[in-house]
DNA sequence: TCCGCTCTTGACCATTTGATCAAGAATTAA
DNA sequence: TTAATTCTTGATCAAATGGTCAAGAGCGGA
């Protein structure tokens, strides 16, 4: 039986390799059908291996959704975590949309998978938002209130102004089909989508 | 067995009834937990119909979704389709964007219904989207074109410009328990949220 | 009242699916 | 080489689930 998980990661090489291997397949699959509408089977043939090999290495479905959710959130809110108070608020912010959008466009697969699983009341990861996650965004907040404070940029809740950024930007990934159909398939979204929303977040609408 | 629908709607009593006691309750399952996530059984319960009377009204679960599919889209484009090229740019986007917000809050279900069904790939909408959906925001898309080009508002491309009201005001639905986990929960969103949007929207980051 | 149609249900079925297990194959450390 | 450990799999199970069916209950118009 592989290595619980408590007292270090004695892992077999073996081991390492079929467990990432599991967790790329199970991406492709729980992020195209969710938690309920994927099957172990499907994500065992994604990567090839049996079933019960593959139960061999996660005992449960779940086991496996919830390690490719810890796996994949690390990296999802470095851009957030990149923001500094040191520099420039209309560029923290406009480096940050751009990121974000890259990201969505690099790695939909990830966007989806969040999406799904808050869309369904954040079953498995409920406590992270309301620790980790809040906390993060908490302090992102503090710092884009000091520069609204400081008559850098102009004053709006900076909490639901994260929430702006985050849903303009992934919903190029999230909605992507939406978007697909309404736009046409084959555009580069990444340029034009970025550009717009950085027009519109830093300038507005209305005309001076 | 009740009638198909091709040679008009000569419905019972009881069958409207049941019929939309049926859609209600499925709504609130589907919304809850997608398509897969769902099963006969609880939609059944939901509305307290055994399984096999609901399956008279509904022959396959499929039937049901997209009945209610359908039921809903109606709605959920209306605020869009209100916004009036001979009105005041900015008056008309502020209206459109305060609609969307109060749409979010007041019937969050659809919006889950749908954010679902598109984050899975629009497997039964596929077609509304890119017919009728596409010709819509086409046609809104040419009007904020035109009233960018009078100068009345800055110019940035005005698909992306609905995509972006879309995710942020639907965002409020979708991604309620994040948004709750992270401001705390019972706090009046709609005021705070829409307000915010504006401003944003309207007026941008960058002071003047 | 009576008859045809609509509605309702308990019992049942086939399939899917998450999970187990025992036994054999491969790998590794000695 | 050998023995212990890790890895792999075919067979199998129990539960969940979408869907069917025949028979009975209820309703509405003549």
């Amino acid at each position: 039986m592989p290595q619980a998980d408590s007292s270090g990661p004695r892992k077999t090489r073996i081991q390492t390799q079929n467990e990432e291997l599991i967790l790329a397949a199970a991406l492709e699959v729980f992020s195209a059908y969710g938690f309920r509408g994927s099957t172990v089977d499907q994500i065992a043939k994604a990567c090839g291996l049996s079933k019960p090999n593959l139960l061999y290495y996660f005992r449960r479905k779940e086991d496996i959704y919830v390690a490719l959710l810890e796996h994949t959130l690390r990296d999802w809110l470095e851009p957030l975590r990149a923001l500094d108070a040191a520099g420039d608020p209309i560029d923290e912010l406009s480096r940050y949309i751009r990121d974000k959008v890259r990201m969505s466009r690099e790695n939909p697969k990830a966007s989806r998978l969040f999406a799904n699983e808050i869309l369904h009341g954040a079953p498995m990861i409920g406590d992270f938002l309301k620790g980790p996650l809040k906390d993060l965004v908490d302090e992102k907040a503090a710092v884009i209130a000091s520069w609204m404070a400081a008559g850098r940029i102009n004053t709006i809740d900076p909490h639901h102004l994260i929430f702006a950024i985050w849903s303009t930007t992934q919903h190029y990934a999230d909605f992507d089909v939406q978007v697909a159909a309404i736009l046409g398939d084959g555009i580069d979204l990444t340029t034009t989508a970025g550009d717009t929303l950085l027009t519109l977040f830093i300038q507005g609408l209305r005309p001076r």
